[in-house]
RNA sequence: CGGGGUGUAGCGCAGAUGGAAGCGCACCGCGUUUGGGACGCGGGGGUCGGCGGUUCAAGUCCGCCCACCCCGACCA
C-alpha cells in the first residue's frame, strides 16, 4: 500500500481521512473512531455504541417532548406482522415486498402463515385501530412508538442506510381529510423546528413527487438538508395516507349522523439516519461538531498536572468547576497515562462543543481555559475567571448553536443555484442543489434521473408564485422544485 | 443478480522459486513523561476463511465451498 493510500484511508495515522478529499471515507472513519457505532456481524447491521446512543436519546427526548405537547401518546406494537397484512394495500406491498425479512419457521415448525419483521407499522397499527375505533368520539387517535424496523437493503452505510434502524413512527387517525392533512403538516413543522432549533440543521420543507412518495401514501412531505458534500438527505417524512389504509384495514367510525365513515390516517417518522445528517452537516477536518443541545457531553474538562501535588490542587478545582456546571452535561476526562494534547484532539474528533482545560497555571490565576469546538486549535481558546464560568458556558453553547446553524445555512445557500437552462442544470447538479421550474411529470423526472443521477428531492412548500417553463421538457410549470443527488 | 477484488494476531499488512508464522498500530506491566496527537524496556496474543487433494514437508501448489469489500442494477 502506498503512502498516499495510507493517508487516504487514515491507516497508521492519528489523523482522519480528509473531509475535503474523501468525504465518504472521512464519514466512515469518524463514525467508528468517535465510537458512535460499529459494524455488527450481520452485513448491513450496526451496533449503536454508548456515545451514539446518548446522542440518539437526546434526539428522542427533544422530539418526544414536542409530540407530547401536541397531544400524542406513546405505545408499543409488535415486531412480527402476519405477512398477509402487508399485502392488503396495493402500493404498500409493491413498495415494500423487495425488502422484507420473513420468518417462516417458529419453534422448529414451518409456520402456517409467514410473519414479516416490520419494515414499518402502518398495517399492524391499522389492524388495531380498526378494532379500537367505533365512533367519532374515539377520534382522533394520536399514537407514536419508538422502535426498530428492518428493511433488506442491498447497499448500506452506517446510520444513513442500515438494514435495521431505530426510529419513531407516529400513526394517527382522524374523522376528516382536513384534520389529517393539518396533522401531517403539523408534524412536518415539528421536524423542521427540531432540526433547526435542536440540531442546528437548516432544512427545506417540501412535498415529495409521486415517484418518491411513501408506498401507500396520498402525499408525502419531507424535510431535506444539504450535507457537507452538497448531496441531499431526506431527514424526516410525514405522510397523508388518505383513506388507503383505512379501507384496507376497515378503520371505520360512526359519525354524528350515524353514518359509517372511513377514517383518514397519517404516519410520520424520523430515524437514526438523522445522526448521519448531524455528522455530515456540521463535521470538519478535525471530526464531529455536535450541536450543543444534543451533544452527549456539552462540556469536557481536561485536567493538566505533572506530579501528585499539582494533581491534588488541579483536581480540587476540577471538582469545583464541575459542580458549578451542574445544569450542563459535563464530563471529566480523568484517563491516566494519556497526555493532554492527545485528549484535546480526541475530544475535538468526538465533537464536544466546549472543552475546559484546568492546569496549575489556571489554578494559580483563579481561572480556567475554555476552547470552543467550532473554532478548533488555539484560536478558539480564552481564559475565563472561575466565578464567570457558568454564564460564559451558557452563552457560548447558545453562540455555538447559532454559529453552526448559520454556517450550514450559508453553505446551503451558496450551493443552491437557479439554472437558466438544462445545460446549466446538469452542471449545477454535479455539485449542489438546483432550484428550478418543473412540470411535475413522472416521465420527465425519470429522464432527469437517467441523464444526471439527480432526483427531485422535494417541491418546497414555500413557492415564489407565478409560473415558468420546465427546466427539462420546456412545458409550462407552476412550481419550482429542488433537484439534487441524494443519499 | 452481472463485473472486479480480498481473506494471515483486535485493526492495517508482509510473508519470490513449498522448508521454524512476522511487522506496524492497538493491548498488558514497569519507568520516565504530561499546557496541542510522548518515549524506553519487557510481555500477552494465531483454526494462516473452511473442506479435500498433491508432497517427506503446504500460509505458499491444485480443486470445491464460504464470507466480505468495491463498481453496476436496486434503494418507501
Amino acid at each position: 500500500m502506498s503512502d498516499f493510500d495510507k493517508r487516504e484511508k487514515g491507516i497508521e495515522s492519528e489523523h482522519l481521512a480528509s473531509r475535503s478529499e474523501n468525504f465518504a471515507e472521512w464519514y466512515n472513519q469518524l463514525v467508528l473512531r468517535a465510537e458512535l457505532a460499529d459494524y455488527a456481524p450481520v452485513r448491513g447491521c450496526m451496533v449503536v455504541r454508548p456515545y451514539g446512543w446518548a446522542l440518539w436519546e437526546n434526539i428522542r427526548n427533544a422530539l418526544d417532548r414536542r409530540f407530547k405537547a401536541t397531544g400524542h401518546v406513546n405505545a408499543a406494537f409488535p415486531l412480527l406482522i402476519p405477512k398477509s397484512f402487508m399485502e392488503r394495500e396495493k402500493e404498500h406491498v409493491e413498495g415494500f415486498s423487495p425488502e422484507l425479512a420473513v420468518v417462516t419457521i417458529g419453534g422448529g415448525e414451518e409456520l402456517e402463515e409467514p410473519l414479516v419483521i416490520r419494515p414499518t407499522s402502518e398495517t399492524i397499527i391499522g389492524h388495531m385501530y380498526a378494532k379500537w375505533i367505533k365512533s367519532y368520539r374515539d377520534l382522533p387517535v394520536l399514537i407514536n412508538q419508538w422502535n426498530n424496523v428492518v428493511r433488506w437493503e442491498l447497499r448500506t452505510k452506517l446510520f444513513i442506510r442500515t438494514m435495521e434502524f431505530y426510529w419513531q413512527e407516529g400513526h394517527t387517525a382522524h374523522a376528516t381529510e382536513e384534520e389529517a392533512e393539518a396533522e401531517t403538516l403539523q408534524m412536518l413543522d415539528i421536524y423542521a423546528d427540531f432540526a433547526e432549533n435542536e440540531a442546528a440543521i437548516p432544512v427545506v420543507k417540501g412535498r415529495k413527487t409521486e415517484k418518491e412518495k411513501f408506498a401507500g401514501a396520498v402525499r408525502t412531505y419531507t424535510i431535506e438538508g444539504m450535507m457537507g458534500d452538497k448531496r441531499s438527505l431526506q431527514s424526516a417524512t410525514s405522510h397523508s395516507l388518505g383513506q388507503n389504509f383505512a379501507r384496507a384495514f376497515k378503520i371505520q367510525y360512526l359519525d354524528r349522523n350515524n353514518i359509517l365513515q372511513y377514517c383518514w390516517t397519517t404516519s410520520w417518522g424520523l430515524s437514526t439516519r438523522f445522526i448521519g445528517g448531524i455528522i455530515m452537516v456540521h463535521g470538519d477536518e478535525k471530526g464531529l461538531i455536535l450541536p450543543p443541545k444534543l451533544a452527549p457531553y456539552q462540556v469536557v474538562i481536561v485536567p493538566i498536572f505533572r506530579d501528585d501535588a499539582e494533581q491534588a490542587k488541579v483536581m480540587k478545582a476540577v471538582e469545583q468547576i464541575k459542580d458549578l456546571l451542574g445544569e450542563f452535561r459535563v464530563h471529566v476526562d480523568d484517563r491516566e497515562g494519556i497526555r493532554p494534547g492527545f485528549k484535546f484532539n480526541d475530544w475535538e474528533m468526538r465533537g464536544v462543543p466546549i472543552r475546559i482545560e484546568i492546569g496549575p497555571r489556571d489554578v494559580a490565576n483563579g481561572a480556567i481555559t475554555l476552547a470552543r469546538r467550532d473554532q478548533p486549535g488555539r484560536d478558539g481558546k480564552q481564559s475565563v475567571p472561575q466565578n464567570a464560568v457558568v454564564p460564559v458556558v451558557s452563552k457560548l453553547l447558545e453562540d455555538i448553536h447559532k454559529a453552526i446553524y448559520k454556517k450550514a445555512l450559508e453553505f446551503r445557500k451558496a450551493n443552491t443555484h437557479q439554472p437558466k437552462d438544462y445545460d446549466d442544470f446538469r452542471q449545477i447538479i454535479k455539485s449542489g442543489w438546483a432550484d428550478a421550474w418543473w412540470c411535475g411529470d413522472a416521465e420527465c423526472e425519470l429522464q432527469i434521473k437517467e441523464e444526471t443521477k439527480a432526483t427531485c428531492r422535494c417541491i418546497p412548500l414555500d413557492q415564489p408564485g407565478g409560473e415558468g417553463v420546465c427546466i427539462h421538457c420546456g412545458r409550462p410549470a407552476k412550481e419550482r422544485a429542488i433537484f439534487a443527488r441524494t443519499y
